[in-house]
RNA sequence: GAGGGUGUAGCGAAGCUGGUUAUCGCGACGGCCUGUCACGCCGUAGAUCGCGGGUUCGAGUCCCGUCACUCUCGCCA
């Protein structure tokens, strides 16, 4: 970027037209391939880039230079020198080349409206091969799914491609805008530590030993959350950070080791002062970067309705098909296996799959439907298909008879439909089993809109219970702030407090978690003691943040989107390596660098560290 | 930790109920070509069919094991 500047200030622009100078002093760049209009006809021009395709004609050469800001088409005539001919001739895909010339306008019937600078092309007078390219291991940019391994591998081939080059612009212009947003708002960019203290909070820490005390360790930082708290009880009052996290559990399509959050806290605000904020800054980022026109507000769910009537607490609402209680027709039916369950104090809810043009609800597809439900938990699926006239065929139909128009009603079913139950004893099994059934039904039968659909969920319920481990535990974190409702029945019934906790949703994604945090000793202890933490080892584990807590701490709130998963949705991806430059697979492994790697002897000396490798698997 | 999918030339794919010389496109290499823009035309090389074992007269194809990648469950406040 310097280099570039440099050069504009140093030669201004009508300096630059002068032939001689440029091409004797300077062979630099005095122009991107992406620039070049009619305006610039007979412009004296030094471009740079990469072959990207080469059009050999005999004595007519065609040479597509491509670098980050477009394409322009080069061309060796046929009254080239001999040596321009000879150096046209050795060129290769991606060669990075250096080309000087002069801007021409192309013959009327040669103009190519599919690029921005197809009016023009540049006459080169000499080319210089700054750098050749071995072989490709694979096409760039061929419009074919090349293997993600490979991809990752010569991640920097990968990256020269249109789309990756786009979608790290689009991140660019997210982060930017996001930082414009916050600072025109009053938010100041801090940064936290990335060694910090181990917090058991959830997922597993990252451990760095310690060389100076032997058997010690520093973590990388699951989120700033104790230190952003901690910026609060510092009176900074409004504080942002782009801050890498790192969580050592199993990869995803959409969980990274690493990942990047919009971190940000706000002392002297309620939850609706950070939902607004939030409300405000992505419609701004997305007309921003996107041109794209959000609601002002965004719907609000509590976390029981996104599951009673989507079955998930993320749900997609870029479609409809709601889930529906049929507990009551259960009972009425003669189906002995629903009568049971709700018998026992179980589930049984439904939904109404609409029919699509060129859908089948054969019985294979029911299977289908039935297997992405049993991932879940479901035993299985139960169906009736909706014939003409309203009447019920097939599947469990034969066990509702006489309620055939309070079945239709209930799920709102019309000719042609097929209705799909599931029965659990639990109800977040049931209604996750059959948000299963939806989310395939979303993409099987086209049901998904175009567009950006945001919602809040709110009201989650702050702990829940650890059969494993026999106690209770933070659903979210231990630092949230229980709804005022509930302060004097956190002890004797912590199932049923709720959390002034909120997560933004967008398009099925959970893209943004925060709350409303304690800011007083005596409450954080007492959620400590709930989640098992007795006040000593509390203490020992959260004493700094306690020990702030006792100096005046405001109360304060807070959120954190995930930057590669906006982005990821932003550019209609659906894995975050779409939006990653470097990004590791999903074994943990970064096939480009192959790390993680074995270290020297020497360096486990330094940290005091002996490996214990797993026996081998007989 | 568990389940599903994939693995055939440098890349992307085809290869049927097992049958003898494993096919196509792109790329590479050589040649021709004055208006292309995914240029075109002619030719050449390139594959232990992920790896190991088994069944069979015969395995890319069937069976068992294993590895890699990937999706999902668990896990991820």
């Amino acid at each position: 970027m310097g280099l570039y500047t440099i050069v504009w200030e140093y030669f201004p622009k009508e300096t630059q037209e002068g032939p001689s100078m440029a091409e004797e002093v300077f062979s630099q760049r005095t122009t991107t391939c992406g620039a070049l209009t009619k305006a610039d006809n007979g412009r004296h021009v030094v471009l740079n880039g990469w072959v990207h395709r080469d059009r050999n004609h005999g004595a007519l050469h065609f040479i597509n230079l491509r670098d980050r800001y477009g394409i322009t088409q080069v061309v060796v005539d046929d009254d080239a020198s001999a040596e321009l001919q000879a150096v046209a001739n050795e060129l290769h895909l991606e060669y990075c080349i250096a080309v000087t010339g002069f801007v021409r306008l192309r013959p009327d019937s040669m103009v190519n409206p599919e690029m921005s600078t197809g009016e023009i092309e540049v006459k080169a007078e000499s080319i210089e091969i700054l750098s050749k390219c071995a072989p490709l291991p694979f096409q760039i940019d061929d419009g074919k799914e090349t293997r993600e391994d490979l991809r990752l591998k010569y991640r920097y081939l990968d990256l020269r491609s249109q789309g990756m080059q786009q979608r790290l612009r689009l991140r660019h212009e997210f982060i930017l805008s996001c930082r414009n947003f916050l600072a025109s708002r009053g938010f100041l960019e801090i940064e936290t530590p990335t060694l910090i203290k181990s917090t058991p909070e959830g997922a597993r820490d990252f451990l760095v030993p310690s060389r100076v005390y032997p058997g010690k360790f520093y973590a990388l930082p699951q989120s700033p959350q104790l230190l952003k708290q901690i910026l609060m009880v510092g009176g900074m009052d409004k504080y942002f950070q782009i801050a890498r996290c790192y969580r050592d559990e199993d990869a995803r399509g959409d969980r990274q080791l690493e990942f990047t959050q919009l971190d940000l806290e706000m002392s002297f605000v309620k939850r609706d002062d950070v939902l607004s904020l939030m409300e405000e800054l992505f419609n701004h980022v997305f007309k921003d970067v996107m041109d794209y026109e959000l609601p002002v507000h965004f719907r609000r769910l509590s976390y029981h309705d996104a599951l009673n009537t989507y079955g998930c607490d993320k749900p997609d609402l870029r479609f409809d098909v709601p889930l529906s209680d049929v507990n009551d027709l259960a009972e009425q039916s003669t189906f002995s296996t629903f009568k049971e369950i709700v018998a026992k104090g179980g589930f049984v809810k439904a939904l109404c799959a609409p029919r699509t043009e060129g859908v089948d609800f054969s019985r294979k597809y029911i299977t289908e439907l039935e297997e992405a439900a049993k991932i879940y938990g479901a035993q299985g699926l139960a169906w009736i298909k909706v014939g003409a006239d309203r009447s019920l065929s097939g599947g469990v139909s034969k066990f509702f008879t006489g309620l055939e128009e309070a079945l239709l009603k209930r799920v709102d079913a019309k000719e042609g439909d097929l209705i799909l139950f599931v029965a659990h004893e639990s109800w977040k099994k049931c209604c996750a089993s059959l948000s299963a059934v939806r989310t395939k039904l979303g993409k099987d039968l086209h049901l998904i809109r175009k567009g950006f659909e945001f919602c809040w969920i709110i009201d989650f319920p702050l702990f829940e219970y650890n059969e494993d481990e026999g106690h209770w535990e933070a659903a979210h974190h231990m630092f949230s702030m229980p709804q005022a409702e509930y302060l004097d029945t956190l002890e004797s019934d912590p199932g049923s407090v709720k959390g002034d906790l909120y997560d933004l949703v967008l398009n099925g994604y959970e893209v943004a978690s925060g709350s409303i945090r304690i800011h007083d000793v005596e409450l954080q202890k007492r959620i400590f003691r709930i989640c098992n933490f007795e006040d000593q080892e509390a203490e020992e584990r959260f004493g700094f943040l306690l020990n702030a807590f006792r100096y005046g701490p405001p109360p304060h709130g807070g959120i954190a989107p995930g930057v590669d998963r906006m982005v990821m949705i932003m550019s209609e991806q659906t894995s975050i390596h779409e939006v990653i430059a470097f990004p590791k697979n999903t074994a943990a492994v970064s096939p480009m660098d192959d790390s993680p790697s074995q270290v020297d002897q020497k360096q486990l000396d330094e940290l005091h560290l002996i490996i214990n490798y797993p026996k081998p698997k007989d």
